[in-house]
DNA sequence: ATGCATGAGGC
DNA sequence: CCTCATGCATA
């Protein structure tokens, strides 16, 4: 229990291991700034009373801040202290522009192929190795709301300004779109998305291909930019538990691997596979392990204060015994997975059906 | 399936 | 130091 023993996080990673430093898409970022730059009028209240806000809430949580907790101290929780942008569960909405805009040389040497022959698309199970991994950052941009304050060197004007928050698809927000020229995009849509996801999943479990088959077979479509992906990111894009323009960016990559894959298994072409070369010899990677009582006192802070400084976080950090590095990443975590897709507002939703997502 | 981590790109 | 897309390692 407790133990966070860490070992590459101190920063012995030097060359980058799974990158591809060449071909990397500009990630048009729009404005986290704003989040932060938030003029609060309470100014920064948490500087006051942070201290005995964080305190309580950890207090809370070694009790049980999973649920009736607000009314337990009757300190001022939380609950309503949210004075900062607080999470958009659904305020923020799809971006409508097109996802992938990478568009790089495509410096191709060769990627690899393992199997001598061209697009393996074929259900080639395992081969647990990391051949060529790369990225391929579609575009993102997190679409804000508020503030005509836009940032300035990102361009990518898809941004639009203001109108995004949620709604790409509101009939009538859609209907006003369609008017004003410009199309929701059914690639935007989360139903479309959703449906999709599960689609690609079911075909790709009838092709007999393995979610990291799926990963690594994308790097043989030689598409430009698209690479391979990992086991994790096809299970998230079918778990819908990426971001919404993420799955945006991703769709269309899959969606031609899958055609590929079904073309080809129409065709009943089978090849003599090939000798999978492990490359071996790697460093590992180890993992901390948050304790659960510690875990429970980032929650209660993190409910609390969704962003804490630097020196907040090196507070908690030490209070929870834990890197200061390591409690920074989590909270960037713990941010990030609430941008998810899926895992906001409902988790009956989460499944599929008609959805009505929220983000 | 998911927790913790890395790194590019950006202020 | 943040956000985001992604991945390694692991439960």
């Amino acid at each position: 229990m407790t133990m966070s023993m860490y070992s590459t996080t101190d920063k012995m990673k030097m060359s980058a291991p799974s990158c591809f430093p060449g071909r990397y898409s500009p990630s048009y970022r729009s404005s986290e700034q704003m989040r932060r730059c938030m003029p609060n009028p309470s100014g920064d209240i948490f500087a006051g009373i942070n201290d005995g806000i964080l305190s309580r809430a950890e207090a809370l949580a070694a009790v049980d801040i999973q649920k009736h907790q607000a009314q337990h101290v009757h300190s001022q929780m939380p609950s309503q202290i949210k004075h900062d942008v607080m999470y958009h569960h659904h305020s923020m909405s799809g971006p409508p522009q097109r996802p992938l805009q990478m568009h790089h040389s495509m410096d191709q040497l060769d990627m690899l192929d393992p199997t001598g022959s061209m697009t393996t698309l074929a259900p080639i199970s395992e081969s647990p190795l990391t051949p060529t991994h790369q990225h391929l950052h579609g575009s993102y941009h997190s679409m804000n709301h508020m503030m005509s304050h836009h940032h300035p060197g990102t361009l990518s004007g898809h941004t639009g300004g203001h109108h995004g928050h949620s709604a790409v698809h509101h009939p009538v927000i859609t209907a006003a779109v369609a008017a004003a020229g410009l199309h929701p995009d059914t690639d935007t849509d989360p139903r479309e998305l959703e449906a999709f996801a599960e689609r690609f999943k079911q075909r790709r479990i009838k092709l007999g291909v393995t979610q990291a088959d799926v990963g690594k077979a994308l790097a043989n479509l030689k598409l430009p930019g698209v690479g391979a992906l990992s086991q994790s990111t096809i299970c998230r894009f079918e778990s819908l538990t990426l971001s919404h323009n993420n799955m945006i960016a991703l769709k269309p990559i899959l969606q031609a691997w899958l055609e590929e894959a079904e073309a080809q298994a129409k065709n009943k072409r089978r090849d003599p596979d090939a000798p999978s070369v492990l490359p071996a010899g790697e460093k590992k990677r180890k993992r901390t392990s948050i304790a659960a009582p510690e875990k429970r006192s980032l929650e209660a802070y993190f409910a609390v204060q969704p962003r804490p400084s630097g020196e907040k976080i090196a507070a908690i950090a030490e209070k929870l015994d834990l890197k200061k590095n390591v409690v920074r990443v989590w909270f960037c975590n713990q941010r990030q997975k609430q941008k998810r897709i899926v895992s906001s507002v409902t988790p009956s939703m989460t499944g599929h059906g008609s959805a009505g997502f929220g983000y």
